[in-house]
DNA sequence: GTAGGGTTAG
């Protein structure tokens, strides 16, 4: 709602009527600083200064407490009055202009504060340690680094760096922008650093997708006996949950119960979020259900971790209790249940959520709306209707998009839309070589091993590179990682004999490899054979089937999605060897168990 | 009621 300032200043000569109405001791008239730590409303605000300028009571430290309750939570109309009175001073000072700073840091509005330092700077005034944070904020919001560097070095110039509030925000403003080293420079510098530091770099660890680091961190924090907080559980689980180690986050959760932090919603939000993304739905479920109060990201985080789980009608009953309960769902609520939707085939239903979010809620479809919906349509293998889809969209498509509905002709062998979809991609960017592995898997499965040929070369001119594949497992505290053709060379470990064995096994249950989507085409078969063996799902199976006693779940974590050759092997291991095996790929989850997979091959 | 501020990590 905009509100005119225009508007304001009548309501703001109404408020004179407050003299009249209100019993005032004109003996002893009550001081108008008194009644702004009373009051709980802006007309409220308005009535005093009304009160203040009648009994010639307005001075700078009256104003300041006027803007300092404007900026504490600032709305439209609050800011609007705020600035009001701010341009209405004649020569206002650092102080006051931090007051306002505060306020439009805090209503996440960057250019302004950006425009009251250049004015700061004009009227000769020297920004002090309260002017910092806004500023750094500003430039984290709006990712400007270049800007946030320059604030830092006048932040050492003016000695303010190592300020209490100052450094935490310098270490925010570096990882947002994306230099998480220099925020370590930062926090490297401090000589003691508090909690407060230690979670702003630990936070930016983990949301730069850095969770060894940020565990490491807080590891360190535990060995100076500095107390975590809920705010640092909250980062520690988060890379918990990036990493998907159980028994990391099963510590944690114990040690929140132990400190009295599991009354924070937040904190159980995002254990419901590690123990679904570890693997573990059912623990997510128990928290969620003893939760007394639950907010709409404790819904939305157990709505995505049915949907992850291939849990679609779990998901969907969730909104439905969520609605009964007049929660009001986000834009995370209806990414989880088009997810949902897409990872189970229901093409109708999630086109039915897609025009409730907009219609029935008012929410604007982001990027990752956009992307569940080309999923959706093209998985089911709506594969026109998909390319439709991105072609009539509001704003110009990322890779991203067109990545998604590649990989969707690609589990319908529609080489011919592939083709097309592929030089959408390759205009937009050349340089990921996923696509080109994908096309190339194409060109493999019908056969046409001359495209497969200049395909590589054209990757290999534009210098694409893949991602190499990789997955870990947890065993006895202890993240292994594995990587695609690890020891394809050099095979004399034991684990490499036992995936040996591991597919003999297989192969004796009926498992044949399923070559053609390797993409190497000058490799024979028995090559073939082998780079598949070597692929690092398989790999951390071995590990786990090694490493762990019988009967143990076998919870492996890939960077990638699940090739269909390790997805057939893992629903055989599942029943050979008796073993449950959950695999986390990058979209969602594989629950193997008895020869099937809770995704009934549909991913 | 230290009577001009009260910040930082989610």
């Amino acid at each position: 709602m905009a509100i005119s300032s225009a508007s304001l200043i009548s309501s703001f000569s109404h408020a004179e009527t407050f003299t009249k109405h209100s019993k005032i001791d004109t003996v002893n008239p009550p001081n108008p600083i008194l009644l702004i730590s009373k009051c709980n409303s802006l007309r409220e605000l308005m009535q005093i200064q009304a009160y203040a300028i009648k009994s010639h009571q307005q001075d700078v430290s009256f104003i300041t407490k006027l803007i300092n309750f404007c900026t504490e939570s600032p709305t439209e109309s609050s800011m609007l009055y705020a600035r009001h009175l701010f341009d209405a001073m004649s020569e206002p000072d650092i102080v006051i202009f931090n007051s306002i700073a505060r306020g439009y840091s805090r209503s996440k509005n960057p250019l302004e504060v950006f425009n009251l330092f250049v004015k700061i700077l004009e009227d000769d005034l020297l920004p002090d340690n309260y002017t910092f944070p806004s500023l750094l904020k500003a430039c984290a919001v709006s990712k400007a680094l270049e800007e946030g560097r320059q604030l830092h070095c006048l932040s050492l110039k003016l000695g303010v760096d190592d300020n209490l509030y100052v450094c935490p925000t310098l270490i925010n403003m570096y990882t947002e922008c994306e230099d998480v080293d220099a925020a370590r420079c930062v926090f490297d510098r401090i000589v003691e650093p508090c909690v407060v530091c230690y979670n702003a770099m630990i936070t930016g660890y983990a949301r730069r997708n850095r969770p060894n680091e940020a565990l490491s961190l807080f590891r360190e924090m535990q060995g100076k006996n500095l107390k975590p907080n809920e705010i640092t559980l909250l980062s520690v689980l988060s890379s918990c949950a990036l990493l998907g180690s159980l028994d990391l986050g099963k510590w944690i959760h114990e040690y929140a119960k132990k400190h009295g932090f599991c009354k924070y919603v937040k904190v159980n939000t995002a254990l419901i979020d590690m123990f679904a993304k570890c693997g573990s739905l059912d623990d997510a479920v128990s928290i969620f259900e003893d939760m007394r109060y639950k907010d709409t990201q404790a819904w939305s985080a157990m709505i995505v971790a049915y949907a992850n789980h291939g849990q679609a009608d779990n998901s969907m009953l969730m909104f439905e209790r969520m609605r009964s309960e007049n929660v009001q769902p986000d834009e995370i609520t209806f990414l989880g249940l088009l997810n949902a939707c897409s990872h189970t085939g229901l093409v109708e239903e999630g086109r039915k959520y897609f025009s409730r979010m907009i219609n029935e809620f008012g929410i604007v479809p982001s990027i990752k709306h956009y992307g569940s919906m080309v999923d959706l349509l093209g998985r089911a293998g709506h594969l026109e209707d998909a390319y439709e889809f991105i072609d009539k969209l509001p704003i110009s498509p990322t890779p991203m998009l067109w990545r998604i509905l590649l990989s969707a002709c690609s589990s319908h062998n529609n080489l011919e839309l592939a083709e097309k979809v592929s030089e959408r991609i390759f205009e937009l960017d050349d340089s990921h070589g996923g696509d080109y592995v994908i096309l190339s898997n194409l060109y493999a499965r019908n056969k046409k091993w001359e495209y497969v040929d200049s395909l590589r070369k054209v990757m290999k001119d534009r210098k694409a590179v893949k991602v190499p594949g990789c997955s870990s497992i947890e065993v006895n505290n202890v993240v292994h990682e594995f990587f695609s053709g690890d020891g394809v060379k050099s095979a004399t470990t034991k684990l490499h004999r036992a995936l040996d064995e591991m597919v003999k096994e297989l192969k004796l249950a009926g498992y044949v490899p399923d070559t053609t989507i390797v993409v190497h085409a000058d490799m024979c078969d028995k090559e073939k054979e082998i780079t598949l063996r070597y692929h690092s799902e398989k790999l951390a199976i071995a590990f786990g089937l090694l490493n762990t006693p019988p009967g143990t779940t076998i919870r492996v974590v890939k960077n990638l999605r699940v090739c269909r050759d390790c997805h057939n092997a893992a629903k055989l291991i599942s029943l050979i060897f008796g073993r449950k095996v959950v695999l986390r790929d990058v979209q969602r989850f594989h629950h193997f168990e008895d020869g099937k997979c809770s995704c009934r091959d549909f991913w």
